[in-house]
DNA sequence: CTTGACCCTAGAGTTGACTCCAACGTTTAT
DNA sequence: ATAAACGTTGGAGTCAACTCTAGGGTCAAG
């Protein structure tokens, strides 16, 4: 189950090539195999590589940060100490962040409880996007999801 | 503990005052009252509106559905069942991403705990930088923050 | 009564992260 | 064997979200 193309690693990763090509670019994945044509060949690791950017980005990390987590990660690291403490400030702050996720999460829960009475009242005119959250591209089939 | 002028309600909330006014151009915070002056008021309440924007931005929302979010929060929401339901589904997604910030947190604890050795090794020549994370603009005291 | 730190506006510029394009080669299906 | 559906490149374009600039007003301290 090796061997993936730009397109079919950009769906596993659920993306899309011309991000994968942007992102070897700038250096973020490593160059590829190339199959005797050219084409990029990518084995799993790259997809695991390429959601722990996807994850990292979640988190608010830029590209570039992202990129030192990943060589960080697979080269053992530069040992200073220093080093060693903003990673641990990192975690703490990924603490907060996550309770203020919840607190996001506590919320929407709460407005979607008390509000919503009308139950499928098609008797309204209401117009506004909200939302593509997962991703912008990935418009396959739920359209540019409007809300209300 | 009312009335903060702009650059104060920036600094409370963790943003520019550049920002704030930014906000208030694309609709996302109403116009604030004002000092004889011209200049801006803030009470609390913006304070807490700017810090839910922050925190769904955190999330991946962009200010086009925040302003949306922060619409319905405040005005009871235009009753239709679909909108109810992109909520719901909004909500099981954030417990998604709970998970994944979960797992993104391990990733940095481990490589925390198996890759620092060299405790305050001064004797090393690193460079690059890593992560603001919590803000960009927030460049109080910790620099632009290098890593290694 | 001036200096420095704030505030205002409209509008231009920057940054990050894609996203698209043209012009071309390759693979697969009919 | 020809079209559809992929792949390649370099470079340009787009979009959101700031961020800065110019040119001005305000206000507390000395």
């Amino acid at each position: 189950m090796e061997q993936l193309t730009v397109s079919k690693l950009a769906e596993r990763a659920g993306t899309s090539a011309d991000t994968l090509r942007y992102y070897e670019r700038i250096g973020l994945l490593p160059a590829p195999q190339r199959s005797p044509a050219g084409y990029r060949l990518y084995g799993e690791e790259a997809l695991e590589r390429v959601r722990f950017v996807k994850r990292a980005q979640r988190f608010g990390l830029r590209l570039a940060d992202i990129g030192e987590l990943l060589t960080i990660r697979e080269r053992g690291l530069c040992p200073c100490g220093r080093t060693r403490r903003l990673l641990e400030a990192r975690v703490a702050e990924l603490d907060a962040e996550m309770a203020a996720l919840a607190r996001l999460r506590h919320d929407i829960r709460h407005m979607v409880d008390t509000l919503s009475v009308d139950e499928d009242g098609d008797g309204w005119q209401c117009g506004g996007s909200l939302v593509r959250l997962t991703e912008p591209p990935h418009d396959g089939g739920g359209r540019h999801s409007d809300l209300c």
